[in-house]
DNA sequence: CCCATAATTCGAAATATGTCGAATATTGAA
DNA sequence: TTCAATATTCGACATATTTCGAATTATGGG
């Protein structure tokens, strides 16, 4: 477990696998409006402390498992002020739908 | 983190976030040949051992990935003779799939 | 029935993770 | 500049995970 080879793709299951990560991804997933064109620019943000909202999980905590999904490549980030807004790339999303569609009709 | 619900697909996501367990998912992954209709009975089938090929790991420790694949509901298992057979339920996918797709075109 | 193959269970050890509180940074506003 | 709001870093601790080897179970063949 040391040496062997960790996918890209295992380390964003693994920022996935917590619950509350899991929940926080899920506040991101819902990025565009339904029927429109999803692109980056459009996708919704949330900031830091309005994620946590609800989780009732220390604020050094709830930092930790943003970084995570962000090291993890699945959330992005940017301080705009005060605040630091998260979001999630369109394009991260298709990547992860298309793994578990191997064989596609 | 003992109290809070768990939901299924963090679950599920743990069980892929192992290196190894990902590799044996991937394996099973290709369960039916491009371009046609993929249902359970023509999934493609691996007994554990097989699985296990080129992964370096105790048998001992490849019972237990998979056991932990099947708990979490991605991995099938039925025992045929002496071996146990293993694959995937196109099902399984699909809604696996359809996560990261929460805002269909 | 006895043996070989295939797989699982169990217990132990090393490592990783989740969580918190205290301390520290970063920024905008009064 | 001083303060409040927002967020991060750090150190510590409890718990969970990964892995192995030894022992055990399950099955079919001779």
């Amino acid at each position: 477990m040391s040496n062997i080879e960790k996918p890209p793709l295992a380390a964003a299951f693994k920022a996935l696998s917590n619950p509350h990560r899991l929940t926080l991804f899920n506040r991101l997933l819902n990025c565009c409006e339904p029927g429109t064109r999803c692109d980056a620019a459009s996708a919704t943000r949330f900031c830091v402390g309005d994620l946590g909202e609800g989780l009732e999980i220390a604020p050094s905590t709830l930092s930790h498992h943003l970084k995570e999904l962000n090291r993890a490549g699945l959330v992005e980030m940017a301080r705009k002020g005060k605040r630091v807004e998260c979001w999630v790339e369109p394009e991260k999303l298709k990547t992860l739908s298309q793994f578990f569609q191997p064989n596609p009709p």
